[in-house]
DNA sequence: CCACAGTATGTCAGTCAATGACAGTTTGCA
DNA sequence: TGCAAACTGTCATTGACTGACATACTGTGG
């Protein structure tokens, strides 16, 4: 409906450069999805803008469709919701999380693998982004709108389970009666958050950056649920 | 049927031992109170009951004001949101939570204080409905929509802050610079909700089986996190 | 008992997100 | 070229939610 692209990561605001370069895309390309990739882009862009200028939810869709130039039900075809929208990027940075979970050697113990998958879906969302500060500007957003907050929350919550899925077969146990690959997802997720705020109140280097305090949160975990902390 | 419940001594020591031999000056409790009071049971009530019958979705707030005859003006007078009238159980048992959290002996662990402060609020829950399964079918309705899960979880996130504040006081440390506290009141939610989810699962005995699966789910931390699951 | 102040409720109008129905336009392809 | 499918626009409608204003009710003091 509103995803595509299987394998193809590289996906932003700015492919009007390759579009004007190259004349005949290889495999599949017609002016039709041109547009609607264009349309889409467009109203991310314009959405992303609007909103940073005044806020989430005093942006009203119909002014990201007056930006655009397309009519308010067009937005709706495009994303489900508002929030869908907003939670394009996120939605980006999952799908390459987990793809790059899939790909992950099998030797690795879940929590490496997820550790890797998570250092590669930086890469990809980094890669996507390279001259704008999209990634922290959205998550900033996300994180100081409630309703947009209840969103990601949610989808994170709804998408763990297919982390759960691939832990469970990588580890051959069953995804049902064993609760580990449950619980790994869930810390997994918890962690995720906590490095992204930690990442984002240091200034929010590079990937880098963003790792480092992904393991260092990993690092406490231990010993914040074994007893006193004195 | 449903709230209030002064729980535990914490705001409420002052009338509560002059109201009890005094009856002179009725401090809290005038007609008009107890009809605020009533009127938002009965919305509450009602809305329950519509929600178990035809989803929460597919329930207007004009049908829940209509079955208590009272304007849709005053519903968003009692309740911020439609989310917020179902929630009102969740923030109930939040609340009872954070009570008995704060009441815990000084001498238990993290963890263990959580547990306990865990097990208290599931007593006041269980004793505050006695005859109904609500507590067991407000969960399922949360879980089955959702709009209401990502509420949920926003509202649970929300009040993680307190938890952490508290167990960074109790452990002298700073809720800030040390990411112990947010840690470990952030895989505590995981726990809680995953052990609510399986216990629900099992058919949703007492208060009992709830905790065990509470403890059977703290048991696997370890060794979900440790290597491999082989 | 009355009057007054404060608060709860009702009514009305309006915004905004989201959806269904229908008509008009563009694109892909035979 | 011409047709079918896919896009898009327009219109109408629902439902959550809010502000403004009028109207009742309650508690208190005279």
């Amino acid at each position: 409906m509103l995803r595509e692209v299987p394998a193809d990561a590289t996906a932003n605001a700015t492919n009007a450069t390759s579009a004007a370069s190259v004349t005949a895309t290889p495999v599949l390309a017609p002016r039709r999805e041109r547009k609607k990739r264009q349309t889409r882009e467009a109203l991310i862009h314009a959405a992303l803008r609007l909103f940073d200028a005044k806020g989430y939810e005093h942006t009203a869709v119909r002014e990201i469709t007056d930006a655009v130039d397309v009519s308010e039900r067009t937005f709706f075809r495009y994303f489900a919701s508002k929030e869908d929208l907003a939670l394009s990027f996120a939605k980006d940075g999952t799908d390459a999380l987990l793809a790059a979970l899939n790909a992950r050697p099998a030797a690795e113990d879940p929590l490496t693998a997820l550790r890797g998958a998570f250092r590669e879906s930086l890469r990809v969302v980094t890669t996507d982004d390279p001259g704008g500060p999209t990634y922290l500007l959205v998550t900033k957003l996300i994180d100081s709108t409630s309703s947009l907050l209840a969103a990601y929350l949610r989808y994170m919550h709804d998408r763990e389970d297919e982390v759960v899925r691939v832990l469970a077969e990588r580890e051959g146990v069953d995804p049902v009666t064993d609760m580990r690959p449950r619980i790994v997802a869930a810390v997994f997720g918890s962690l995720i958050y906590l490095a992204n705020r930690e990442w984002r109140t240091e200034g929010g280097g590079g990937a880098d950056a963003m790792l480092a305090a992904f393991d260092a949160c990993v690092g406490q975990v231990g010993p914040a649920l074994a007893g006193h902390w004195t």
